[in-house]
DNA sequence: GCCGTTTTCGGCCCGACTGTTTTCAGTCG
């Protein structure tokens, strides 16, 4: 038996790879999906697949068909899957990594071992430089222009995980750790708290009477994967991949620990030094004078005896070296703030949940209103809406509304949509419709390679656009995909300010656009912004928490953020815009 | 490979755009 070498982590890599492999050899399309839903099922699993395995619960995982249980049985059982042994001698598994670059596919991948015996990005980089790859029929000038500029971009991908997916392995260890005997409390610390858009290990600090005792404790928690006690430190490895770092400190020193921990490493350093010039010194261990540990039960005290207010985790990163933080803070944004979703998709066009559902899964998470925004007809695959559907499904929005208005609900829909704008900046709808709607919603979605002005005129144009209340996703970057358009967003901000525009932080998880820096820039210049879900499915809402964590980082507080407005005041402010 | 059955096999995600061609293959959303 094998059954102790594989996180799910492992598990999901090794149905990837045999998706992957399968597509460059040109295996059926429609077996490379089965794999790579496979590939989905296990890494969404928050149990480990070596214990639901054990106790014969693999039918329990969600969307793992049984074909593919049994490879894992298979795994398990000889240490390997034979079908992927066979793959690999047809095929090097580092051609895989090729198709995470841009304008690479498995036809290209497969052409370009066949051809020229490339197996990783490094010979890529290689066949660049020496003009090798230029040489391949079918790849030009500009292919190869893209390739090189789209390789960096993808280079440091596999390390770091994606916010939401940190979040939710977080939110499962906290649980866990919050049921011990030993435990009084626990947070996270580092990257996940500062709320970065990608998170490279996850660090959490824990407070108990015994942190000897405690830290045992914690290692014995399933989740953990091969877990390392040192005193009152466990380290471990986690089933989606990650490293674990859990610091168990006393109560007296939480407040000190948990701020260290935190970091990041200039601001951890600036800490150090404000607490040398008020009489301390201060590390991980805890706040000392004179070598005596000073008590610091929470964080508002330690940075009270520093001589400062308390800076929440997100803005810390800006708070450094000489600047002087503000003695008071203004209350960042809060996820309790939110009152409205205003970028929601059904099945109207590439959505899962119908317009009822879509509302009623809003409503339950405490919004008083949302808007319906379904791609507007360009895309091919999103199935996007014309006038006349759009006309059509504004019934159908009414019909909520007034079931709502008649179960005396206090939930409003509007109609809105997410049109595209085009590569010279039109919008792909025609403007009696647009006018029609309560809420536009603008976004790029192709052609994102352009120049930078190009890219920036396109935005110009758009905002300028009297029926455009926001921008989606602006420069329509994929976190670990592509770094998105080159749009000089100084100048974006400072339009979308003038004509009154919000800006999106779509908080789809490797989205995250405009990010924290965007956001203060934003801000800094006038503009309000729009913290949307972009949901596809009912279960997409909780997204929401990854971009309100974003437009903290952003020190964004809830006036700036129009979701935050009643219904009354955003209709208002919806009505005035469009008439300029 | 999986699903849902008219339970034995056909359908499953397809259309636009780009770059390279000279009529289209491949990538992307």
């Amino acid at each position: 038996m094998y059954i102790d070498e594989f996180t799910n982590h492992d598990i999901a890599q090794l149905f990837a790879a045999i998706a992957d492999l399968m597509e460059i050899l040109g295996e059926d399309r429609f077996r490379v999906i089965a794999y790579r839903r496979a590939a989905t099922a296990v890494s969404d699993t928050p149990m480990a697949i070596t214990q639901l395995y054990q106790n014969q619960h693999l039918d329990r995982v969600e969307g793992l068909s049984k074909g593919m249980a049994e490879k894992i049985a298979e795994l398990f059982v000889t240490g390997d899957i034979e079908y992927y042994s066979r793959l690999k001698e047809r095929m090097p598994v580092g051609v895989r990594e090729l198709l995470r670059v841009p304008h690479i596919g498995p036809r290209t991948a497969g052409r370009l071992y066949n051809e020229v015996g490339i197996t990783g990005l490094a010979d890529l980089r290689d066949a660049i430089d020496n003009g090798r790859l230029a040489q391949i029929k079918g790849i030009g000038a500009r292919t190869v222009a893209g390739i090189r500029e789209g390789i960096d971009a993808v280079a440091d991908r596999e390390e770091r995980t994606l916010l939401l997916h940190a979040w939710q392995m977080g939110q499962a260890l906290l649980t866990e750790i919050r049921q011990l005997p030993a435990v009084i409390d626990v947070a996270w610390a580092g990257s996940l708290r500062r709320g970065q858009t990608t998170i490279g290990d996850l660090d959490i600090v824990v407070v108990s009477h015994d942190p000897r005792a405690c830290a045992v404790q914690i290692s014995t928690l399933a989740l953990l994967v091969k877990p390392m006690v040192q005193e009152t430190r466990v380290m471990a490895r986690l089933q989606n991949g990650m490293t674990l770092e859990v610091q168990v400190c006393a109560p007296a020193t939480w407040g000190a620990t948990l701020a260290m921990y935190t970091g990041n490493d200039a601001h951890r350093l600036w800490l150090q030094k404000q607490a040398l010039h008020h009489g301390y010194t201060l590390d991980r261990d805890g706040l000392y004078r004179h070598g005596v540990v000073y008590d610091v039960p929470d964080e508002v005290q330690l940075y009270a005896l520093l001589g400062m207010a308390w800076i929440p985790p997100e803005l810390r990163e800006y708070y450094i070296a000489d600047v002087l933080p503000p003695q008071t803070l203004a209350p960042l944004l809060a996820l309790g703030d939110m009152q409205g979703d205003l970028h929601m998709h059904t099945t109207w066009s590439d959505g899962n949940g119908s317009i009822a559902q879509m509302a009623e899964s809003a409503r339950v998470r405490g919004y008083t209103h949302a808007a319906i925004t379904d791609h507007g007809a360009l895309i091919g695959v999103t199935n996007g809406l014309d006038s006349k559907r759009l006309r059509a499904q504004r019934l159908e929005i009414d019909m909520v509304n007034a079931e709502y208005h008649a179960a005396g609900v206090d939930f409003h829909l509007l109609h809105g949509v997410e049109v595209d704008i085009l590569v010279d900046g039109h919008l792909a709808l025609p403007n009696g419709i647009l006018h029609e709607l309560d809420i536009v919603v603008a976004s790029p979605h192709i052609n994102l390679r352009q120049t930078p002005e190009v890219a920036t005129q396109r935005l110009l144009k758009a905002i300028a656009h009297p029926a455009v209340d926001i921008i989606g996703h602006p420069r329509g970057r994929i976190l670990g995909g592509r770094l998105g358009a080159p749009v000089d967003m100084e100048r974006v901000i400072v339009a979308a300010a003038h004509h009154g525009v919000a800006l999106e932080v779509n908080s789809g998880p490797d989205r995250l656009d405009i990010d924290g820096e965007l956001v203060q820039a934003a801000l800094a210049a006038g503009a309000v912004i729009s913290v949307n879900s972009d949901a596809h499915d009912v279960s997409n809402h909780a997204w929401i928490e990854q971009g309100v964590a974003t437009a903290r980082r952003g020190g964004a507080t809830p006036a700036q953020v129009i979701n935050t407005w009643s219904l009354p005041q955003l209709t208002s402010y919806l009505a005035r815009e469009r008439h300029k």
